[in-house]
DNA sequence: CTGAAAGCGCTTACAG
DNA sequence: CTGAAAGCGCTTACAG
């Protein structure tokens, strides 16, 4: 616990050559650098990082605030930030917010009060229902169309294009989907990709077949107990989100159906529990560890001054083929 | 941007009573505070925290150090502490070491150089592999038995006792467990239940039947792989965690092996996709949440100067009956 | 109740 | 290459 006063004396040197021989040591002649160093070798110095961080009125930090930090979606991608940031010197605050405003507020405070030198927003927000204040970088790694600062994210609306048009070039006519909220922008996004499928495939939207969940197991169930209980049942099921189609699938069987022969389902985000169903999960992958490597990099591209040549960055996403889909039945 | 020179000036006051309004508003005379709280919102003042903190050498920050932030377990737990250290005006750190040394060393120095107060270790290491320096507070909330700082967690021995007993219970005599790396403080411990068991209901010890995995997922799958292998197979696996059973369990049902009927099997920590699994897994739950809360109110006692009555807290476990266990077959 | 002053542990522009 | 000095934005013991 000494300071840099202490070593200075040790080392019989002023304090500004000590925090020279940290911060630039081709500055200090070898001599003094090696009295220096052993100072502090003595002492057990530690440069006190707090000070250093507020002399420089800088965090090195990063806030990084996510709805649902169970989802493995989410901390996975989670990870990805933490490497990059990790590599390039800053740590990660977590704010796990449970989608309560008031939460986070709370943490967005954090920012407002010089604690974190930017945020990484991993709910995507409908435009416009919470802005930042311009000192503030904000990344939103699990993005959407729309949204007003920069944004690191999977095409959504495509992507769920594919899985509709996958589930039509099987035969299926009646498909439904279980959605997030419906003011969540990835609900909305990915109903965009849902609606233009079937149009282009000249089936008729049908509103009946759009269940809403919330992302969450429990709310996946539900909404599968509601599809089971249809009088024109769907024949595929595109959920939202793979702990979604997870939990319908487990309904759907528990129910007496069978997956994929009597109800197919799709998911989306390819989790690594999506392997392991039984069936194991047809689904979309979205490259949550690289969002997370890309959010992280280019926010600390903002942070240190630079700026981003493109605001949204699209990541590729993938088809995963399992064995959750078939082909429709001919009894109808 | 302003500071709190800036609100000094425009409120006429001092920057002394600037700081009075803001920490100690009874010690300011009603009028005083006004003509403050006015200047501080004209100019859109929030103080700086860094200097704050700085100033008062504490940093309001601990650190969680977790080995995998996907497993669903570990995230929960996180959500704990968050939950509590926001209350208590303290933000989280997060640190995935992914079971890697230098890695978590280069987090360990964030406590050194002051950027937190306290560290919560999730990994559980082996007493003495890792020794803190005494001025870093510590807490294990997914401890074990005999680590050397305040340890927070579940009686990991009988829980896997409880578990065990109950395949012998139902007839099973040729029982095989998937375990965590060996030398995992968890690994050990558990395993001391397992043995327990059989040796109190008279059943020889077959080292044969123990497969070693490192709490993954694809550890599980190969543990099992090697279990539908094997010349005598158990008529029931106990996994020391939910990943590796529901990986165990999907690898046993693609091997033609019916889950319970051929084979049972129990898993350890209650992570919501085990309610999702085909058949629902019967698992011991950890209380991930409650381990957390109670981790974090006791780290932030001990930052807070306060003394521990105790330094283990053990929380209750519970034996979660599902569908993955079914007597033995009378085929031997 | 209020202000002047010192100080938390660093860094850096300046002068030598 | 090195040191004296000022300053980052706060807080608090002290004096009034």
């Amino acid at each position: 616990m000494s300071n840099i006063r202490e070593i200075a004396r040790f080392a019989g040197v002023s304090t500004a050559t000590v925090s020279r021989a940290l911060s630039h040591p081709d500055k200090v002649a070898e001599k003094t650098l090696k009295k220096v160093r052993e100072a502090m070798l003595k002492y057990d110095y530690r440069p006190n990082m707090m000070a250093r961080n507020f002399r420089a009125t800088k965090s090195f930090t990063i806030l990084v605030l996510v709805p649902n930090i169970a989802n493995p979606f989410f901390s996975t991608l989670i990870r990805g930030i933490e490497d990059v940031a990790q590599k390039k010197g800053y740590s990660v605050l977590l704010g796990d917010t449970r989608e309560n405003e008031k939460n986070e507020d709370e943490y967005l405070s954090l920012i407002e009060t010089r604690q974190a030198d930017g945020l990484i927003q991993l709910t995507p927000y409908s435009p416009g229902s919470k802005l930042y204040p311009s000192y503030v970088l904000a990344v939103n790694a699990a993005g959407c169309e729309g949204t007003p600062y920069p944004t690191i994210r999977i095409d959504n609306r495509e992507a769920a294009k594919t899985a509709i048009e996958y589930f039509i070039s099987l035969g299926h006519r009646r498909i439904g989907v279980v959605t997030g909220l419906s003011e969540n922008r990835h609900t909305i996004d990915r109903l965009k990709g849902y609606k233009q499928a079937l149009s282009e495939a000249g089936i008729e939207y049908d509103s009946q077949l759009v269940v809403e969940g919330e992302f969450t197991m429990s709310s996946g169930k539900i909404a599968a107990d509601q599809i089971v209980k249809m009088a024109d049942r769907p024949t595929a099921v595109f959920c939202m989100n793979d702990d979604m189609a997870i939990a319908a699938t487990q309904t759907f069987k528990s129910n007496g159906l069978k997956v994929p022969k009597d109800i197919s389902v799709i998911g989306f985000d390819n989790i690594e529990y999506s392997k392991y169903t039984d069936p194991p999960l047809t689904t979309i992958e979205q490259p949550a560890l690289k969002l997370g490597n890309v959010a992280a990099s280019k926010l600390i591209q903002l942070i240190e001054g630079e700026t981003l040549t493109e605001s949204q960055f699209i990541l590729p996403h993938e088809f995963i083929l399992r064995q959750s889909v078939t082909t429709v039945l001919n009894n109808s």
